[in-house]
DNA sequence: CTGAAAGCGCTTACAG
DNA sequence: CTGAAAGCGCTTACAG
C-alpha cells in the first residue's frame, strides 16, 4: 500500500496502457478486455489509487452531490429530515452536504454563494416562516438560487412559493388534532407557538380555528399564544397563560406547536401543581425520540420527517416540478386523556 | 441578473482583460489597478458569475473542506459535536461535510473511499467502541485513511490509537460521579450501559470501579449491566435488574452511560412504582436538551460536545499532533437526591 | 499592474 | 478493444 497520491497517469504508465483505458475501468465500462482490466486493477491496487472527484467533476457537468439547507441541527426534527434525505441520496448514488441556514444568509456576498460555487446538482431547502420581511428575503434568495440549480422545498412552504415542495398540510393536521381533543371531551383548548403574521393558508392557526368551528366551540384569544418553537418559549407561554387566568378558565388541553414547546408546557404545568393528564392534556408535534420518555409520555404527531427528506431527494433528482403532501400519524401516548 | 453559468473566460472577454486578471480580483489580490478591478467586478455582477470551486480545487491542492464522520445524527449528542465543529470550520474559512459512519464502512471497495475521493483537507472521526473485532477493523481503516489526509479523533479513543485526539477522560468522570452519589449517601450504586470487553483504560467502567474503591464500597456484579446506549436498552437493563433482585437489594442510585439510557431507566423505575428521586436517583451523561424536561429533571454531565468539535477542527487545521482532554461539568437537577 | 502559457487530473468524442 | 488529443474552469509561476 503506497498511498502516494498517484494520478491516472501513474496508473496508466504502470499498467502500460493509456489514461483513457484507466478511465474506462475506473468508470466500469465493459468494453475493456479482461487482461487489460486486470493489469489496470492491479496497478490501482498497487498504488492504492483513488480517482479525484474534483478532477472528475470538472469535465462531467454533474458533481453527483446535493445540498440540504436546514435551520439548525440541534433540533432532532431536522436531524431526522437530514437522515432521511441523506440515505435516499446515497441510494441514488449522490452525496449530500449539509448547510445550516444561518451559515447561508450571513454571507454578505450572496446567500447562495456556497451552494453555487460548489456546483451542486441540486439543493433541498427547509423553509421556516419567521416574519414578513424575512419571508420576502428568503423568497428572493430562493428565486436566485433557482437560476443556478434545481431547488426543492420542505417545511412551511406557502402556496405562492413557485417551487417543487414536499410538506405537511399543517392546517388539516391541526384541525384533526382539535377534533381528537374534542372527542376526548375537551372544550377549552389552547394553541401555543408560531408566528402571528404568517399568511400561509396551510398554517396551523387555520386548522386550529377550523377545528374549533367544526366543534362549534368559541375562539378564545387568551388560549392562543404565539412564540418560538422552543421549550423555553413553551414554558413561558403556558406559564403566563395560567398565571393570568382564573383557574376555572384554565384550558384543559393544549396543542403545542412541536414537541419542544410541549416539553416546556409540561414543565410549566407541573410547576403550578397541575396533574397531567388528569387536569391538563398536552399534545405535541414531530414525535421526537424523547416523547415516549417524557412524563406523562407525550402524545404527538409523527410527521414522517425521514420520508419527507427522502421524497424531496427523489423530486430533486427526477426533476418533477410538483408539490406533494406527506401523511402524518397521531401517536397516542398518555399525555392526553378524557376530561371525565 | 443572467445566471448563464458564465466562466472566467466570459468575464475576462466581457471586461476586456485576461483570465489571470479576473482570477486576481476573484481572489482579492491587491496588485490590480482600481479601474481594472472595477471593470472586472462589473462584468462579474452583470453575469452573476460565481467561480467554480471544483475548478479552483484542481489547481490549488487544498479544497478548503473538511469532513466529519459521526455514528448517527439522530442522537443529539452527535448533532452537538457536529455543530461545534461546523461553526469552528466556518470561522477558519473551511466548509465541513458530514459522513454518517454507517455510510463509510458499508462501502465494499474501501472504507475511506468517499473521503479520499473528495480530496478533503482533513477529517474528524468520532470513534465508538463496539467490540474487539470492530475495534481492529476501525483502527485499520483509520490508519489507511491517515495515509491520505490528516485525521483527528474524538469519542472513545484508546491510548494506543496513535492519532491526535480530543476526548473526555471518562474514567475520571465516572469516578467523580460515584463520589458525588456517595456524598449524597448512596452505597448501592448501579452502572448501566457500555461494552464489556472494552479495554480502554479511560473507559467508564474503570472509573466506576475506582469510585467504589475510593468509597470502600463492594463491587456488586449484579449492579453492572452492559448494553447499547439507547433508551430501550436502558429500560430493559434496569427493568431486568429490578425484577431479578429482592427489593431490599435494589440499587438506590444508577449511573447511566448517557442520557438516553437514563431516560429508559426512568421509565423502568416508574413502571415498577419507584418514586424518583426518593427511592431511586439517576444520573445521566451528555446533558441533552431534553434532560431538564424529563421527570424528574435529569442530573447529567455536560461533556462540552461543541467545544470538543471545535477543538478537533483546530487541531486538524493546525496539524498539531497531540491528544487533548476536555473538561466536563456536573449539572445538578432533581433526579439525584440524598438517601435520607 | 497585466497577460500568455502551462498545468491541475480527469472525461469525452474521435480514430483506428 | 485501445490510444492521442482536446477540453473542463480555474491558479500559478514567469515575463514584461
Amino acid at each position: 500500500m503506497r498511498s502516494d497520491n498517484a494520478t491516472i497517469y501513474d496508473i496508466a504508465s504502470d499498467a502500460g496502457v493509456s489514461i483513457a483505458t484507466v478511465s474506462r475501468v475506473l468508470r466500469g465500462e465493459t468494453n475493456v478486455s479482461a487482461v487489460t482490466r486486470k493489469k489496470v486493477q492491479d496497478a490501482i491496487a498497487r498504488h492504492n489509487y483513488r480517482p479525484s472527484s474534483i478532477a472528475r467533476g470538472l469535465m462531467s457537468k454533474s458533481t453527483h452531490s446535493l445540498g440540504i439547507v436546514l435551520p439548525k441541527l440541534l433540533n432532532p426534527h431536522y436531524a431526522m429530515i437530514f437522515t432521511g434525505a441523506y440515505e435516499e441520496a446515497r441510494k441514488m448514488g449522490y452525496s449530500m452536504s449539509l448547510f445550516p441556514w444561518s451559515s447561508i444568509d450571513t454571507r454578505a456576498y450572496d446567500p447562495a454563494t456556497m451552494l453555487v460555487e460548489r456546483r451542486l446538482d441540486g439543493v433541498i431547502v427547509c423553509v421556516e416562516y419567521l416574519s414578513p420581511d424575512h419571508d420576502e428575503q428568503v423568497l428572493a434568495s430562493l428565486q436566485e438560487l433557482k437560476h443556478f440549480m434545481p431547488v426543492v422545498l420542505i417545511g412551511c412552504v406557502p402556496p405562492w412559493y413557485d417551487f417543487p415542495a414536499v410538506t405537511n398540510n399543517n392546517a388539516a393536521m391541526v384541525r384533526e388534532i382539535v377534533a381528537y381533543l374534542v372527542s376526548l371531551g375537551h372544550e377549552k383548548i389552547a394553541f401555543i407557538g408560531g408566528v402571528q403574521e404568517d399568511k400561509d393558508p396551510l398554517r396551523r392557526d387555520v386548522g386550529y380555528e377550523e377545528g374549533l368551528r367544526d366543534a362549534r366551540l368559541p375562539y378564545t384569544a387568551s388560549y392562543r399564544v404565539y412564540g418560538k418553537g422552543t421549550a423555553e418559549a413553551g414554558e413561558k407561554a403556558l406559564g403566563d397563560m395560567l398565571d393570568s387566568l382564573k383557574p376555572e378558565y384554565w384550558p384543559t388541553a393544549v396543542i403545542a406547536l412541536n414537541d419542544l414547546v410541549a416539553m416546556g408546557c409540561q414543565a410549566a404545568a407541573r410547576k403550578r401543581g397541575l396533574s397531567m393528564p388528569k387536569q391538563l392534556s398536552i399534545i405535541g408535534c414531530d414525535d421526537l425520540f424523547c416523547a415516549p420518555y417524557l412524563y406523562p409520555p407525550l402524545t404527538s404527531i409523527n410527521t414522517r420527517q425521514q420520508a419527507t427528506g427522502a421524497r424531496a431527494v427523489q423530486l430533486l433528482i427526477s426533476g418533477e416540478d410538483k408539490r406533494e403532501t406527506v401523511e402524518w400519524e397521531l401517536v397516542e401516548r398518555a399525555s392526553c386523556a378524557k376530561t371525565k
